[in-house]
DNA sequence: GAAATAGTGTCTCTGAGACAATATTTC
DNA sequence: GAAATATTGTCTCAGAGACACTATTTC
């Protein structure tokens, strides 16, 4: 089709989550060279087609899904397309193009040991190992910024929940992913924005069970929500700049 | 370096601009098969090697750059890359991959006839030719709402406006490309803001000369905003959604 | 009852929107 | 002065933040 040698294309995977209570990237021991034993993102080559010639990858999408099934023994609830690191440099064996995606998934799916035989580990997005390979870097730079943008407007953190879950707790997952305490004068203000854009809804009768302390309301994210991030109002912000 | 057949990379501009006080789009009519003759976005395969075998392309966004210069004869001001999309159907040729950027552009620049023979014409972003060809309709359509989602909150119009302008001339393009009346009892707060976010700054003794009615006074683009748009303060949104 | 956590009532204050008033130009 | 457009002064009102107060649990 094209006269020209082709870029050689590619899918990484910025996969986060909240692990003790901080977030977190999913990181794995490169199994082949360049950069064999390194930590890195999970990600793979786009599959036209398999190794028996047979059609697999549909779309980038579905390759970023392949790559989370295959390296990481998972379906994430939140995908998203992030943004597409190209060029000449990037990669010593020449110009290749990774489409990257991040994806959003709740502590507890990642708690067992991947499928895959290879070592993989949490690191806190702050905290992160030193010479990741490639631009894997200023991916994972790139998704948190994405997801703590988005979280300031939008319903995202609810992918970082299990099901059921209650408003302090959300309210603690907000300031986790933004990184920005919300004082607990701030409190009533939280709930109040939360419960108007409706993103979630209450269990009726189900309540938390806490060692100590008053239990709390159960909540789940309101049926539309976790198919769909529904942007609140443009004016009422989840948490503000300061 | 893959085993694997690789699926061809094109990238795609979406290219805007004010036209007769109307957001547009410039689109050229194919030059060759598939399509051809029909109105399309301008685009390119990604040059890893130019016809000599010399080195071209270093990244995405210089295949872009490249674009714009071979296919519309303009320098954009603003480029940003947009979306990938890819999958085997958007090109019955087979899998596919393109990096479709969106750039803008003040209107009197694209007032010459395009550097190339191709007939080119730009088109209200609502008023598209019917039948084009891949998915370029969905890539316009996503890049209007980029540049609207974007425009809520930052300064992005000012790269569709002349290097001087008055502030009720960027009250219109806000307008125009939010596809939003911004009423006269709202005229204050706009200023309030445009000129609060510091996106603006006056060009001293400098005044419009209209044909009637009192003048106005010049304002250009502060001169950190064209190299980098900057988001406004979290809460306060340009134009608001109501 | 004390400690711990959940949840609410209500005040203040900021900033967006409304709109009347004023300013500067041409004819 | 009339028409046209630019620019400002200032009021109102909604909603975010502050914070004291109430509620419900374990020990």
């Amino acid at each position: 089709m094209s006269e020209y040698p082709k870029p050689d294309a590619i899918v990484d995977v910025v996969l986060l989550t909240l692990h003790a209570d901080t977030l977190c990237v999913f990181l794995a021991r490169r199994d082949r060279e360049p950069f064999k034993g390194a930590w890195a993102l999970p990600g793979g080559f786009i599959h036209v087609v398999d190794k028996d010639g047979v059609e697999e990858d549909e779309d980038v999408e579905d390759t970023a899904r392949r790559v989370l099934r295959e390296k990481v023994g998972i379906v994430a609830p939140y995908l998203e397309q992030l943004y597409t690191f190209s060029g000449r440099k990037r990669d010593d064996r020449g110009w290749t193009l990774s489409v990257c995606h991040f994806a959003l998934v709740p502590g507890a799916l990642l708690a067992a040991p991947a499928a895959t035989g290879a070592e993989t580990a949490l690191f806190p997005v702050d905290m992160l190992p030193y010479d990741l390979p490639f631009d894997h870097e200023a991916m994972i730079a790139m998704a948190v910024r994405r997801v703590r943008g988005k979280s300031s407007y939008t319903s995202l953190p609810l992918f970082l929940l299990p099901e059921e879950f209650t408003l302090p707790e959300l309210q603690d997952v907000y300031a986790r992913v933004l990184d920005k305490e919300i004082p607990t004068s701030e409190t009533k203000s939280f709930r109040r924005k939360i419960l108007d854009q409706g993103f979630v809804e209450e269990i009726p009768g189900r309540m938390s069970t806490p060692r100590i302390g008053r239990p709390a309301q159960l909540y789940r994210a309101s049926s539309d929500e976790l198919s769909q991030v529904r942007p609140s109002a443009p004016l009422a912000r989840i948490a503000s700049a300061r």
